[in-house]
Order: C-alpha cells, then structure tokens, then sequence
DNA sequence: CAGTGGACTCGAACACTGTTAGGGTGGCCG
DNA sequence: CGGCCACCCTAACAGTGTTCGAGTCCACTG
C-alpha cells in the first residue's frame, strides 16, 4: 500500500495545525504517516516542495464560498476574492506564514485573469489593475499574518503607560470582531479604488 | 575590552544583509564579534530577543525622512509613517521577514499616539483610526515582503501561458518602479480614509 | 520460468541549528 | 589580600534538513 504524495500533504497540515510552523518537521511529519524521514525525498525534492503543495492544498480546500453575481460589478468580485485567499490562509495554524513562505500556485491564475478582464472593462489601466489586486492582497497577507502571529503570542496585553489615546483605540479595536476588522480594511482598499477610477 | 550589546546588534544586521534571515546563525555571528557562541547568551536570553533589537534598531535608524508641517493633515502624516516603516524593513535585507518575525518595539508608541489623535481630531472614531493605521501598517508589511521575497527568489520570469490579460498586466507592473507601486497602493488606502471620513 | 527494472522504503551518517551546564579568567572594591 | 562580578570559554544535547547506498517488493519482458 504505497503512500502517495497527496496523503503526505494531508497528514502534513494535520502536523502543522498541532504543532505550528516553525515546529513542523519532516520527521515529525514521517512519524505521522508511520514512515521514516528520508523516505520523503522520494515524493519531495525538498522541505520547500512540500510547503508549497501545503500552501497550494490550503487554498484549493477554501472553497469558492458565495460567488457574486456572473454579471457582478469589479468590486464584488475583488471582495470575493479576498474573502477566499483569507478563508484560505484561516483553514490552518499558520496559514499566513505558510502562504507567505510558498511561491504562488499556478492553479489560481484563471481567477486572477478573470478579475483583470473585468477591472478593465471597468476602467482601470493594465498597471492600475494588476496595483489593485496587487494592493489587497497584500492586505490580506499582512492582515492574517498579523492575527495568527498575535495568537501565538502570550495573551498578556502590555500597558501602554503615557498613552491615553493608544489604549483607548486598542481596547475598541481589540473588542470588535477580527472579521469586521478585515471587512473594514477591505472596503478601505475598494473605496480608493473607486475613487482612483473617478 | 568587552563586547556591548549595540556592538552585537549591528554586527548582526550586517551579518543579516550577506547571508539573509535563514541563513543568520548565532554561531556565524559569533564568529562575526571574534567570540564563541554560547557567549551571546550572556548578553541576550534567546536568539528571539536579538532578532527585536535587531528590528528596533532597523527601524530606529531609519530617520524621520522628510516630516510634514507640523500643522499639517492627517494624510501627511500616515504616509510620513507608512515611508518611515518601509525605509525600516528595506534597509537591510529580509527587513520585511525580520520585522514581521519580532515583537512590536516600545520606542514607536510615542508616534502612533500622535497620530491617533490628529485622526480623531479629524473626526474618525478611536476603532476606525487604529484601523487604518493598522491597515495602512498591514499593507506596508506585505507589500515589503513580497518585494524582498522576490529578491530572493530566481529570476525566472513565469510564462502565463493562456492568460494574455494577466501577463499584460504583469509586464506593465514589472516595468513600474517599485517606488511607485509602494505609492500607488498608500493612496489607495488614503482614498479610502477619505471616502470613509465623509 | 528467470530476470530486469523501476517504485518505494530503509538505516546510517553529515553538517548544521538553538540552547544549557559548568568552569574559568581578569579587574575592581572593601 | 579576599571576594565578587562581568565576561568568556569548552563540551555537550537534542533536534534539524538532507545525501548516500543499499534493500525489498512487484509488474513486466525475454
């Protein structure tokens, strides 16, 4: 009963959502699949290889959530857009990291393409439209990369002494939903796109 | 003739731009400062501890660049801290990687609490000011990061096959200064602000 | 049927990594 | 002088990614 390479990138996000990232290794991952570590060498030229099936596996299971209307205006489509590499990077412990240490899969270019097409038609230059998904993507990284880093940290909330105004904004921010922050940040981004287009 | 703490910081960080972050050891540092390596433990209590004074120092000795009027907008003031941070993370290489992998610095607060309070003098409310400040600071992270992956990566150029939209669109960003899509999407998000302020 | 070749797995080892334990110097102070 | 303390050392541990060379099983061919 050969294992098979999708298996092993299976089992390997089951590691990673016990045991995090910087603590995956491939002999942890070889235990799990009852397997000695050099065996994976055969299916992975390498620990990167691996990452980026990961990485790759991680996106595809986001699934395509609500799709907007066929017809739909550009910004629903960004928005969507978003919202699936987001549920993406939040399906696993360090999914921002992974994301961000993978090269980008080829599987997702149809949808990019597709968003292209449509952001021109609606007005925006070649380079403005590739800035745009450029620019929320980015947001996306940084923003999910942010808030599994601070669920790794120690819960304890330092006290920012001689700054009223700080602690005031933290405590509000820090009391709203983590989806309403990236729902905010994310018509942010739209908004100036909309502006930019006028 | 002892060894100081700075002493070993700097060293650190012109170790960091030859080898990269991943390659930055506590042993070729050592080596480095002339010193054995357990040595550093006397001076930090873990490698986590060097690599934040490392990014404090980073971003401490990336200047206050060109200030705005001291009366000046809101806006001015974000962007004088979004370039700030960027200057930070692109003075030494992995500068985005090793900022997004160290605790939050103390010596920053005193700026994020001034502009907190232009921004709500301007009318945002305490949650919608610290969230564009963090979404401002998101996207600059990400955008760094990717910038400085891509450095690290091999040149090669992917040939979107079947996606003539998207490899338009690519050549047409790849020609851009980076200098100019970094400013390109900060106006995006302070369009944003803007629209989101009336 | 004998045999060849490829898919797949193993044990042993290499060159590293961060980190700990315990033992030393050398100079300053009482 | 005695003692303390900053500072540095050697030796070692457990764990990492990765390579090498050999071994096993199974399908297919001559």
């Amino acid at each position: 009963m050969a294992m098979v390479r999708e298996d092993a990138v299976r089992a390997a996000l089951r590691v990673l959502d016990e045991v995090g990232l910087e603590n995956l290794s491939l002999r942890k991952l070889a235990k799990e699949l009852g397997i000695q570590a050099p065996t994976l060498y055969w299916h992975f030229k390498n620990k990167q290889e691996l990452l980026d099936e990961m990485a790759a596996m991680a996106m595809a299971g986001a699934g395509d959530g609500a799709l907007p209307a066929p017809g739909g205006e550009w910004d629903q489509w960004l928005a969507w857009m978003a919202r699936r590499i987001r549920r993406g990077m939040l399906a696993h412990r360090d999914g921002a990291l992974l994301a961000s240490a993978s090269r980008p899969a080829v599987d997702r270019w149809a949808d990019v393409e597709e968003i292209l097409v449509m952001l021109r038609k609606a007005g925006f230059t070649p380079a403005d439209a590739m800035r745009g998904i450029g620019t929320l993507t980015n947001y996306v990284l940084g923003t999910t990369l942010e808030e599994q880093q601070a669920a790794n940290r120690e819960p304890g909330q330092p006290d920012f002494g001689a700054y009223p105004v700080l602690r005031e904004a933290v405590v509000a921010l820090e009391a709203a939903d983590p989806e309403w922050r990236f729902e905010h940040g994310l018509s942010l981004i739209l908004d100036g796109m909309r502006a930019q287009l006028a």
